[in-house]
DNA sequence: CTCTGGCACTCGACTGTAGCGAGTGCCAGT
DNA sequence: ACTGGCACTCGCTACAGTCGAGTGCCAGAG
């Protein structure tokens, strides 16, 4: 495990030619390029250390060294400092943010933001529900027998649902039942609903049970199960750049994941207190993304983290560069949450 | 132009088992493939003349032919009858589509039907909301100065936005706000709605005169400007499904263009009154797609069409088939609409 | 006039061989 | 511990040769 300062230099070498060059490089180029001080035959004998430890390896015999899996994680961990954006960039991402309406605006800018900047696809999750606080719930009579449940959490992100109601309720007792939800349902946060809504059935009028039943039970619907965590995709051309070198050439089990909700969710989703993650090919659990690397972090107003984004890209990228893209935008994207 | 029956059948049989099998077909195996009751020599001829014609061609001498979009154009428009759909995929269709809560749900499994029973990239506008008529329009007071608004649509399409008052407002004036709005809205169909709009202004109280032109300019942008029309997308890896050979080679261009709303929208919004439309490789308007084709088409409740749906594909693909599917698909989600 | 069988021809796909050169591993020398 | 030198490996490219699918054309039969 003796890996003194100099092979790390080299490895750091290897990996960011290769990541320039997406070719494997051989020990004369990487003394021509970097100034190691040392002979290109002193660098093959430490390469050939970092290969018996399985940082790097060769595709064929007499080709250069590429790195591997283990090797970009080393390089992350302690090889790479993160570069700071330039002030162009950082301005370029205040306005471009800046001029959102919506929530839904500032989720699409943002993977779009993202997806530009680090040239490869980009994952938004929108602010969880479970994570946010009710605002207002609205009901808004379609018909005697339909509400339209409107649900608006503080994160500004709005979900309605329609509810088809047992029997004819009048317009008045709407007023009421709304009056009723929101009393109770308001400022708490939406995973620790569940209990409240079942009391609400006990606590109104009889005459309404019924409607509440209903209406209680499309609240958990919406809230908790179902539709939940809604996601927004792009940048997914830029997964056909590298010309089929990344990915052993072939799109199809990378798109193929990233039409799954479910696994883009557990990609981004799995917010810990850890503020960013880099997953490195095999380290991924999807075994569709073992060829591919993930860069997220959680987001939210202040500390509060509401929920995930990141980038999916080739193992082969510019982690430096991507990790502090990934970590601004995220920074942004919460002053703006919480300015509103 | 003299193109006889026993040519066209030679352009049917071309097309057919190039689809299949992505191969350029030479005389002898169609001969043998194919019932046509003359030999090889006779169907070379008859290449010759489809050739001159324009409707295949070769990829180099001394290969078999393969058909041209002009080919395709011609089997499309004569040769190739519309095979309808097994009882069993009808009841798929059925069952898949009825288990739907919702307009997004609907839309969402619309779209993942699509590309699974073609196997290609499927495309679905949400119903037009300048084609929908104003079911409710809802204003929920958050603060003094802020009103969420939100449209619901005849189609079930529910849209929200926030309004920044100028002023604060007292909640009795937004009963009357939201009153004197439906009066003038509902049952309208919102492409219509702009000049009753401007009207709401003049008529309504004088000290209400500010919220209210601020609340109707937030109501024309979010009707009529921004946002209105909304996409959804799903298949995109059964791009990656031919090998590479079609695209010639490249996704880039196709996922860029799947990327861009608008172009998603020229591609199955132009919804005419004819009931179907097939777009082959050059026939495409847009530059990245002149190596696909697009077969659309309308859909909604009744006669009304409020949105398009349709697929995307190599123009190598099963022509007869993807338009079956497309056209019951859209048929059963406009009896679905037209149900509720 | 239409169809057919035959034949020469074309040209891409595949195979085998050879030379080149980037890159390596090892070793002896400083 | 580092370096220069050297033999070796092996993928890549170029080139020649073969094979065969598929064609176009033509003369002859129906």
């Amino acid at each position: 495990m003796g890996l003194d300062d100099r092979k790390l230099a080299v490895l750091r070498a290897i990996v960011e030619d290769y990541v320039a060059t997406q070719e494997p490089v051989g020990s004369k180029a990487l003394v021509e390029r970097h100034q190691l001080g040392v002979s290109p035959a002193t660098v093959r004998n430490d390469m050939a250390v970092l290969e018996e430890e399985g940082y790097i390896r060769q595709p064929h015999t007499s080709a250069g060294r590429v790195p591997t899996d283990r090797g970009y994680r080393l390089f992350v961990d302690r090889l790479s400092r993160v570069k700071p954006l330039s002030p162009a960039e950082r301005r370029a991402i205040e306005r471009f943010l800046a001029g959102a309406v919506d929530l839904d605006d500032v989720v699409h800018r943002t993977v779009r933001l993202l997806a530009q900047l680090t040239r490869q696809v980009a994952v938004v999750q929108y602010p969880s529900l479970a994570r946010s606080r009710v605002r207002h719930l609205e009901l808004v009579p379609i018909s005697t027998t339909r509400l339209m449940l409107v649900v608006i959490a503080d994160t500004g992100r709005v979900e309605q649902r329609l509810v088809e109601l047992p029997a004819p309720v009048h317009a008045d007792d709407v007023i009421d039942l709304r009056r009723t939800v929101n009393e109770k349902l308001v400022g708490i946060q939406l995973s620790e609903t569940p209990p409240l809504v079942q009391a609400l059935i006990d606590e109104c009028a009889t005459h309404l049970r019924g409607a509440m039943t209903t209406l209680s039970t499309v609240l958990l619907e919406t809230l908790v199960e179902r539709h939940e965590e809604r996601i927004a995709l792009a940048g997914t051309a830029n997964l056909a750049r590298g010309g089929l070198l990344d990915f052993q050439g072939s799109l199809r089990p990378i798109l193929e994941a990233l039409e799954e909700e479910v696994v883009l969710l557990k990609l981004i989703g799995e917010v810990e207190p850890s503020t960013l993650r880099v997953r490195i090919g095999d380290e991924n659990e999807i075994d569709n993304l073992r060829a591919a690397s993930v860069v997220s972090t959680g987001y939210g107003p202040g500390a509060v983290i509401v929920g995930g984004m990141g980038v999916l890209g080739p193992t082969r990228m510019d982690y430096p560069g991507t990790i502090a893209t990934v970590r601004a935008v995220a920074r942004y994207v919460g002053e703006l949450l919480a300015q509103n």
